[in-house]
DNA sequence: ACCCTGTATGCAATCGATTTCGGACCGTAC
DNA sequence: GTACGGTCCGAAATCGATTGCATACAGGGT
């Protein structure tokens, strides 16, 4: 018929005046015809896709599958995909995934790989290509952000375990190129240094991963070493499930011979034996506030808070308990 | 410069002849000016987007997460992206999401929702949209599938549980508007009627999700009823957790007072306090078997197996074991 | 009867890549 | 020198929707 009235039509933009009767019998026969505008064709005139790219460094990971569930949700409810890409963590596979992301004109990105490099970072931020860091931060104050206190919250953590009366406490930190590794790692210490702890190089160790198979060889490193702890703040809830696992293996008792406190509180933390304690992370939250923030700054509507940080809650639970007596 | 010959060289299609000097002076500049061809104009030329489509009921299953992993690896190894849903097992909102990749013009769909109506996806059939059914399976002997003998898996549980003594086994089924609840509830029938065990309608509950909260109200309607079962066979293990947490709850035994044998083996049944006993399915294999499946239909490679059956293993841990002595 | 205003619609360019067709150019053979 | 064949490359159409601009038509005013 008249492709041009076809559109002014379907999309209804204000400024095009449609006589009643002509939008009637538009809509009629799109209707008979079934027809359906190519979000291909549209993307490549309008320049956007209405769709999101989405790069986790682990996707088993319950964590993140939390985060991803409530990110794709945000974004469906404001009219975006979203197109999720799996890192493994691997640098390599970053790079390659930002590429194809970009090549396929996605509008943003939400990062939520915490080993992707600063500068890959950087020359986003310098093409102003949009994009969120989610559970992780840069050195740079502009760039948007949603996190949580992880140093705070790994501060509280040791509180917990000195006020249950422990003073050898050790860390199984996370990998060391994280910011959340980094960052907890940093409050343990803090936290070791405020309540007067025992203060051992033994007692801290760095997994390779935040896998449960990291956590169980850390542990066995740790345990290995001469400072025996009483209590251990493991830098995840895997990490910290890896030690169970372990724990349980040459049958040791959790909390009775050592006292286990996660972080992230993932869904299954709780129903583990003993459940286990742990600091409450809202998962689902910064899913939702990273794909809206992302979208805020896609649509240029104001943005009140540059970096969201979300609030953490210590979830006590039967893995941390006071330390036999001596 | 010269947009077909540019295109002729990036392409680099046989049929045309460039000559080297020509071809060099092309990448040449298209290196120095960093040029990626636009993704989206090249899908809409070549009506295809190298784009996959995958619904699953809910992301945060863990079960499905390495489906998801295992799709997401395959397909993105032979050049294709994954755009994911999640239809939390809304039929409404699974009918949106295949609208909309429909007009994103993916160019196939994994399909892991067991809710979505037969005739909708009859609709697929008779429009010849390329898709791939996983872990659930229609009427239609024709459609691409890739699943599990759920009916053979279910009747080994009971013929496990059987042989360890127990004679009253209960079943908590899935909701049975899925393929794989209803499945595995015949399968757990005709090990009750096969092994000449205790067939009470009792001992058989019909669960109104694949969740821990459906578990755990379906084994307390079980346990209120009027015949105590010994072991009872969980329709997947999200609903054996959920009935484990209340017997923790209620001060039963795993598994003293009662065995309890789950479906899936998702990465933490092994970790679980008791170890779930559990019916081992390939989940990253069924992920990457079905993106391979659904590929090979796209770009019309011969397939030998329209209906690919996974083997399933049974896992034996220490929910299981002999029933007390009466 | 004419002009003018405004509304409603058609025309054509555009987004960026691919591809068919045909033209240009070069070399060789008669 | 002309004809012919082959190689290489440019022109233009195409995918499907959007949009600025031009135009046509209706209606009202004088």
């Amino acid at each position: 018929m008249h492709p041009s009235t076809v559109s002014r039509v379907l999309t209804g933009h204000a400024g095009s005046t449609i006589r009643p009767a002509t939008r009637q019998r538009v809509l009629a026969a799109s209707d008979r015809l079934g027809y359906r505008p190519s979000a291909l064709a549209r993307s490549l005139r309008l320049q956007r896709t209405l769709t999101l790219g989405m790069i986790v460094p682990d996707i088993t990971n319950p964590f993140f599958s939390s985060i991803i569930k409530g990110a794709e949700d945000a974004a469906r409810q404001r009219g975006y995909n979203l197109i999720l890409c799996n890192s493994d963590d691997e640098p390599q596979r970053e790079a390659t995934y930002l590429r194809v992301l970009r090549d396929r004109h996605v509008d943003g990105l939400l990062i939520a790989s915490s080993q992707m490099a600063d500068d890959t970072i950087a020359e986003l931020r310098e093409e102003a290509f949009p994009f969120v860091l989610l559970n992780r931060a840069t050195q740079n104050a502009e760039d948007l952000a949603v996190v949580v206190n992880n140093h705070a919250a790994a501060v509280e953590v040791v509180a917990h375990l000195a006020a249950l009366g422990h003073r050898r406490v050790g860390h199984i930190a996370g990998p060391q190129n994280t910011t959340t590794g980094v960052d907890r790692r940093e409050g343990y210490r803090a936290g070791v240094l405020a309540y007067g702890l025992a203060d051992e190089p033994e007692l801290l160790v760095d997994a390779t991963a935040f896998s449960e198979e990291a956590g169980d060889r850390a542990l066995e490193m740790m345990l290995a070493g001469p400072a025996q702890p009483t209590a251990v703040f493991a830098a995840n809830d895997l990490i910290a499930i890896g030690m169970l696992q372990r724990l349980r293996q040459i049958g040791a008792h959790v909390p009775g011979d050592l006292s286990i406190v996660g972080f992230n509180d993932i869904p299954l933390a709780g129903l583990l034996e003993p459940a286990l304690t742990t600091v409450g992370v809202p998962q689902l939250e910064m899913g939702v506030a990273s794909a809206n923030l992302l979208i805020d700054r896609l649509e240029g509507r104001p943005i009140d808070k540059v970096r969201l940080t979300l609030p953490t809650e210590l979830i006590v639970r039967a893995s941390s308990a006071a330390p036999a007596a001596p």
